[in-house]
DNA sequence: AGGAGCATGTAACTAGTTACATGATTGT
DNA sequence: ACAATCATGTAACTAGTTACATGCTCCT
């Protein structure tokens, strides 16, 4: 399961609890790996008791207690390999081209009403990484030896959003 | 669940037995939508009891029986009007970018070895694509109305293993 | 008084994967 | 003799989603 090892990645930055980890992943690496803080709840308690993490409670005045994890030494071997292991090439589900592949038996407005709303998702979430581009590595070409992995991935984020724009742009232009 | 109406689709261009339709997800839909024969040996039998399928057995002579299954009205009502609902962005999860996130905490020469197979594979599913494209649509500013969408769907994948193998050139040419 | 944020979880369900199981025919 | 293709499935498991549940504090 990627997730455990997406967590591990995250822990190995830096401690955190539960709640701190659903955060992240709503943030940063939640752009390509969402997980709900159920599911991370969940798996947390099978990695503690697969020993690849360890907690403590954490009180806090004015606000509830916190189980911080931390990566143990198990993880961190665990981690290592996986980091090294080649990565299979991820299937594409698409229900978007499910539906476009069956336009004949579709709705040609209903399909291009959903193209446009397309269209806007990937301009403002490409909108939204060259802004945080901008803003955490204003000099890309002078980057440290641990921003050029986040850096890398972000240009991935673009590249797919710019990608993901081109398409729908040609859709367009065949259907209107 | 989206491998219903996957199914719908194709069963509505042509009736088929689930091993048929195993084959037509290896083949063209298959590029965004895996399914495994055992799934859809599974899904369809609820289709059919979710009345939106009907099968009847065919003998063949030198091979094993087969049932072929056929869309029925109710499912037919049900493609129609899926089809005319927005879709949901759907989440991309890449294990490659949990990786490359992690990069300082890797193997350079690992990463690197990875991102060069991640390249040949999108350059081989590019070449295939373009060489599908060639073949069945030699005039795409004349197509049938029924070509239109599976030619949109052909263009998507263009442009996606495009962009990644873009995102590998860069990737390699930060790490080389 | 009400909502947002902090903090943790359980339960039930759906979707998908992996392993197992069978058996005939056709081609090398 | 052996592998590939045709053909259909079951069983066990893993991953992920949705709904439910609780309770405190701070801000408006």
């Amino acid at each position: 399961m990627a997730l455990e090892h997406a967590i591990l990645v995250s822990l190995a930055e830096r401690s955190a609890s539960g709640y701190d980890l659903a955060r992240r992943f709503d943030a940063s690496i939640g752009h390509f790996w969402k997980a709900s803080h159920q599911q991370i709840y969940k798996v947390l308690g099978r990695m503690e008791s697969d020993k690849l993490v360890e907690s403590h409670l954490v009180a806090q005045d004015g606000r509830p207690d916190k189980k911080v994890y931390a990566i143990t030494t198990e993880g961190r071997s665990e981690l290592t390999s996986w980091l090294v292991t080649p990565t299979p090439v991820e299937a594409l589900r698409s229900e978007f081209a499910v539906k476009l592949r069956a336009l004949h038996l579709s709705d040609r407005d209903a399909v291009l009403a959903d193209v446009r709303r397309r269209r806007e998702q990937h301009a403002a979430q490409l909108e939204s990484y060259e802004s945080s581009a901008a803003h955490y590595y204003p000099h890309p070409d002078r980057l440290d030896d641990d921003e050029l992995g986040p850096w890398l991935v972000l240009r991935g984020g673009i590249i797919a959003e710019q990608a993901g724009l081109a398409w729908c742009d040609e859709i367009l232009k065949e259907l209107s």
